[in-house]
Order: structure tokens, then sequence, then C-alpha cells
DNA sequence: CAGGATCCACTTGGATACTG
DNA sequence: CAGTATCCAAGTGGATCCTG
């Protein structure tokens, strides 16, 4: 578990300091619907570095949402997946993510739909 | 309407930046129970200082979740209520707190349930 | 392949003091 | 009462290069 050092004053901050990475949300919205090897992942956020994606990705374990699987072998072979728990928040985050989807009708915020072709070779 | 410069890849991004605030999520739930004043806040939140308070909530009234009503008279009064788009997060907000104290019991969080005497006086 | 190590820019929030 | 104005420390994420 992280090391939480603050006092919270309301339940929901729990919630929103353990979500509340650049990274955080769209990583445990895509492990909801399958596991993930630490490439896959680098590839769906693909403007992260691995440095702050490995960093993301412990702090998620250590909260105890995601599970990290080292397969031993050359090439190694790393998958995340959701603890039990982790599933837990599905919930939560199917609403946040509705939420944002009509926020982002409403007010007409940009979505990156698709890479341009430069970057996809 | 706040500027928005970034690109989201995933809805859930938007709900995100918009609730990832030090006090917004704290400032979000109490307002969906009763409308509160400048100072009311303030001593909820009691550890925040005016000036972030202020950013806090600018913020949440750009992207359109909180209305800022000022009443002319001396001494000042000025009254933050949710607009009915704001009032669209409360299922998602009661998800939060739920998870989160589901959260704070499973991994023992510290919650500050009272103010030290001292502090009172 | 899945990272670790360094260094660095920017953002966020806080401390303190002042005001219409 | 409800803020502003300044200044500043810490945190957070990114760039770049390196490795078992």
């Amino acid at each position: 578990m992280r090391e939480r050092k603050k006092q919270y004053f309301h339940p929901i901050e729990v919630t929103l300091d353990v979500v509340c990475g650049k990274w955080k949300g769209v990583i445990l919205c895509l492990l909801q619907e399958k596991d993930y090897r630490f490439g896959e992942l680098k590839d769906q956020l693909y403007s992260v570095t691995p440095k702050v994606l490995t960093q993301q990705l412990r702090e998620l374990e250590e909260d105890g949402l995601i599970k990290r699987t080292v397969y031993a072998q050359v090439p190694p072979k790393v998958v995340y997946s959701l603890t039990p728990y982790g599933k837990d928040l599905e919930g939560t985050l199917r609403m946040m993510e509705k939420w944002g989807q009509a926020h982002q009708e409403k007010v007409g915020v940009n979505f990156n739909e698709e890479v341009s072709e430069a970057e996809l070779s």
C-alpha cells in the first residue's frame, strides 16, 4: 500500500487521491476490458514516457488496484491486470466516463481520435 | 468555460480534469447538500487559504459546475451553488465517496474526524 | 521488452500581508 | 466578508540516455 501521510476530511478525497494521476484514469479504464503488457499500455497512451508510466503503475499497484505479473523469460514480459479490488471501481469509472462524454459534447472538448499518419509509421 | 489546451484520449480524462483539484471533490460534495457562502466553505475545509479556495471555485465556475451569486450589500455576501449541470455529477460523486469509504476501512486511512480543541478556540 | 537514472520545466498549492 | 497580490516550496510529469 502506498504510504499516505495526509489526513482526509472527506471520503471522496481518498478516491481522488488514488485516481488522480495524469494517466491513472485511462489505465484503469483500459484494464477493465483486458490485461495489458507494459508496452501495450505505452502504445495506448502513446505520448507517455516509460518512466512516468512506470510511476503511475507502481502507485496503482501500491494502492492495491492493479497486479503486476512478471513472466520469467527473455525478452521479459510483464502483464498488468486489475485486482478484484480494482474491479470494484468499474461502476464509478463508467459513470465518470459517461459524464466526461456528455461534458465533451456540451463544451466541445477536443479529442484525438486518430494519430497522424506520420506518427503511425 | 475554462480554456482547455490539452487533447484528450479518453472521456474519463475530461471528468478527472474538472474534478482533480486539491479541494474540488469536497467542495462539490458539500454543495450537493446546500448552498454555501465563501466563509462557510473556508470553515468546512478549514486548512485552505482564501487564495486557493478562490482558485478552486473560479475553475469550477469556469467549467460550468457551480454558480457564484453576489449580493450587493455591505458586508459582501457571496453564495456558491451547483448548476443543474453540476448536479449531474451527484451520482458519480456518491459512488466515489462510497468507494473511498470502503478503501478507508480496508486500508485504515486516517481521517480527521475532529479538530483539536486548540484549533477550535 | 520493460524498465532505471538524471536532470529539468512547469504547475499546484501554501504563507503571508493587504483591501474594497 | 470575500477576496487580491506576492513570493515561494514541493510535487509532478517530461526529455533523454542507459541497461539486465
